[in-house]
DNA sequence: CGGCGTATGCTACAACATGTAACAGTACAG
DNA sequence: CTGTACTGTTACATGTTGTAGCATACGCCG
């Protein structure tokens, strides 16, 4: 009974969960065996495996096959999870109220509120320059 | 084995977890059976004790004894608590950059470009103002 | 004083999530 | 046609969350 509030927030991670989707962000399309390769651990292809599936499952990384291997990739760049997140975050503790949310960041310390202040400018000048999608 | 990056991320809560923190947070100080009553669902009290007992064990509340009754209160405010989990969020999904964070959200529509920088300007005016702890 | 009602403390248990992996099946290289 | 490299399926231990029962303690009423 994972919490899925309004449909926005996305399914936890767990800890396998999110190395080995990091790797798929940072190396592009991967193989399993890739994967495997670039964490830490020395964990069997088989669990690997398992893990990308579940990915795939929630919805985070979708594959292509080349021949007969599987190549995966993200399927939302990480700042769009993040934003998905965030915005279960909003609802979840701040009644979606963006003020609010903000006022907590600055009041915890997590961005310092001129540099937010700077931020948010820049990002509202930057019109539609072709960053997004 | 639940996530816990760097500190920061607030443990998991699930939904009933949820509705009871918020019941603390709307209704002040709370008997257990408070809570209950203020519950839409028929709960035990057993068991809303025992979701109260785990929000205590993960600091989202605390108790104070009047008599023989505890009373239950927030430990944070929601947009406190709500703010560590974006740190979280911030650390696993950008890499700890804040302006990634922001751009995500105004690209995945979770606040507009403009209302996002009217927030922040009128969060940086207004200074020391003892809207804080 | 003794029982009742009311609270708390402790324990339990099912369902699901996550980490970890074995094993089976299948298709292509030689 | 046989081994090798992949995928598909299944399993299992642990931890989390929802939900609740039962034992126990304490003060009040008669």
């Amino acid at each position: 009974m994972r919490q899925n509030f309004e449909e926005t927030t996305p399914p936890d991670l767990g800890e396998l969960e999110h190395e080995i989707l990091r790797l798929v962000w940072e190396r592009g399309p991967v193989t399993a065996e890739q994967c495997r390769e670039g964490l830490g651990r020395p964990l069997k292809d088989s669990t690997v495996r398992t893990v990308l599936r579940r990915l795939e499952e929630k919805n985070f990384v979708r594959h292509a096959v080349d021949g007969r291997t599987f190549l995966y990739e993200a399927a939302e760049r990480p700042n769009q999870v993040a934003a998905r997140a965030v915005q279960g975050i909003l609802n979840r503790f701040c009644g979606g109220s963006m003020e609010q949310l903000l006022v907590g960041l600055v009041d915890g310390d997590v961005v310092d509120r001129k540099e937010l202040e700077r931020l948010a400018k820049k990002i509202g000048q930057a019109k539609a320059k072709g960053v997004g999608r």
